[in-house]
RNA sequence: GGUGGGGUUCCCGAGCGGUCAAAGGGAACAGACUGUAAAUCUGUCGGCGAUGCCUUCGGAGGUUCAAAUCCUCCCCCCACCA
């Protein structure tokens, strides 16, 4: 079997790692313990989260154990590592409900039955300790001088807003946590984020300094869009991996419109097709760029929504947008159907359901965007109809207050669309 | 606790009695060009069934024909001092 560092470090994971030598050595002497951290700090994971999911997920798939810590414990203090500003604290009630959602969302990717991967909650070790024993055992092998000097914290000192002595703490209950995880199941690697990499080492330096043992850390590159933009983020938000804030259409959506500089990156980092079919695609020019998008979508989807709603998605979206069938030899491992494309439920276009009655009398087209939620307000509406980017049935329309009235309607639904892909369904009730 | 500097529309940031729904930039939205991409150019960017009306400039009062702009008190942030 393949190298795991290989494996990460060929689809872009790494950004830096302790040990090299040590650590190549360790991973290839049998199954494995490593764990990645996540902070509760909301109840879904967004795309933003990607890249430790898929590393974990990557681990595993290489014979390896990988735990999942939720912060129960640190999201109660929150970590001011490459923050501007400090963290809303959060209650105990609200951090163990996250604890709860974020574990589901984790079995998308990792497989935690029969012990082939861990869930853990560092609230469990966290939670009770006391804090002289705390300090005279733990906090005495820190240096302040060390960490006033650590990049993680580097922000937050120089900034107006300063940094809280709560936050302050958190390197060491992170670093805590590796010792304990260390000490309870053999673990021996930490991942994370290019802003862990301060959090990180004082976990390995504790291990090292309490146990003479050695352990490691990866951090993986902050993964940017070619636009430069954070990964995930929208101008509505973020894009949840929860199917109720992010619905799965959209979740589609979001990759199919990437960036075509940024199609075998995020092949590599967010798909498990294999590398030797995703180097081809970096032939692919032009218009033929959407097929690999098409692709980079489904199984992106498919990986955290499912399959059946991933063939929905993307059925609603070649009914949309119009589709062209895939070449069969084109990132040839993906399950996504190619024969079938055209068909299927076109569900996920968001929809508003209208009585009859309510437009008996017709209802002006800027008062329809406006109540279907594509405009903002009436007044936006308006410009958008007034400026040509409203479309009732795939036509244009730029009265901004042509009534809409019963005859508009085929089959009992409507489609709005503002500009070139903002779609809504309006169907007729009783 | 003292002294000084601040809190402006999604963000940054001008404005410092009328010409202010508030410059400029960013983000965003739409149009043109396209490929559901990028870049570029253009328009829009508080609300309102709208050539007018209403609500915004930390909060509450006040002065004035008129206040984001002046005064008073309060809240919050920052810097230096203690």
């Amino acid at each position: 079997m393949t190298h795991v560092l290989d494996v990460l470090d060929e689809r872009g994971f790494v950004e830096a790692k302790t040990h090299e030598a040590e650590l190549r050595e360790w991973l290839s002497q049998g199954p494995c313990t490593c764990y990645i951290g996540f902070d509760p700090t909301g109840s879904s994971l967004h795309i933003g989260h990607l890249i430790p999911v898929m590393a974990l997920a990557y681990m595993q798939r290489c014979g390896h154990r990988p735990i999942a810590l939720v912060g129960g414990g640190t999201g109660l203090v929150g970590d001011p590592s490459g923050k501007t500003e400090m963290r809303q604290m959060l209650t105990r009630e609200t951090v163990d409900a996250n604890a709860e959602a974020l574990k589901r969302q984790l079995a998308r990717f990792i497989d935690f039955s029969s012990q082939r991967a861990l869930l853990v909650n560092n609230a469990e070790w966290l939670a009770g300790l006391g804090y002289i024993a705390f300090l005279r055992d733990i906090g005495r092998h820190f240096s302040v001088n060390r960490m006033i000097r650590a990049e993680s914290y580097r922000m937050r000192l120089d900034s107006d807003e300063g940094l809280s002595f709560i936050e302050f703490n958190y390197m060491l209950l992170q670093a805590y946590d590796f010792l304990e995880l260390h000490d309870r199941h053999a673990c021996r690697l930490q991942m994370g984020g290019s802003d862990q990499w301060g959090n990180i080492v004082a976990g390995i330096d504790l291990v090292r300094k309490m146990r003479q043992q050695t352990v490691f850390g990866i951090t993986f590159p902050l993964i940017t869009t070619a636009g430069g933009a954070k990964m995930g983020k929208t101008a509505a938000g973020a894009v949840w991996l929860d199917a109720q804030r992010t619905s799965p259409y959209a979740y589609y959506q979001y990759w199919v419109n990437c960036d075509d500089a940024d199609v075998p990156r995020f092949l590599a980092l967010y798909t498990f097709l294999p590398m030797g079919e995703i180097r081809e695609v970096a032939q692919l020019r032009d218009a033929d760029l959407n097929l690999a998008k098409t692709v980079l979508a489904f199984e992106t989807t498919q990986i955290v929504h499912g399959r059946q709603l991933a063939m929905e998605a993307m059925a609603a979206a070649s009914s949309m947008f119009g589709s062209r069938r895939l070449p069969a030899d084109l990132l040839p491992s993906s399950t996504l159907p190619r024969n079938s494309a055209g068909k299927g439920a076109d569900d996920g276009v968001p929809s508003t359901d209208l009585g009859a009655d309510e437009i008996s009398e017709g209802i002006p087209l800027f008062k329809l965007f406006q109540l279907t939620g594509l405009s903002s307000s009436g007044g936006a509406a308006r410009r958008l109809i007034r400026q040509g980017g409203a479309y009732v049935n795939n036509e244009r329309v730029t009265a901004d207050d042509r009534p809409v009235t019963l005859a508009d309607f085929v089959g009992g639904e409507l489609l709005l669309r503002s500009g070139k892909k903002h779609f809504h369904r309006v169907r007729l009730t009783k």
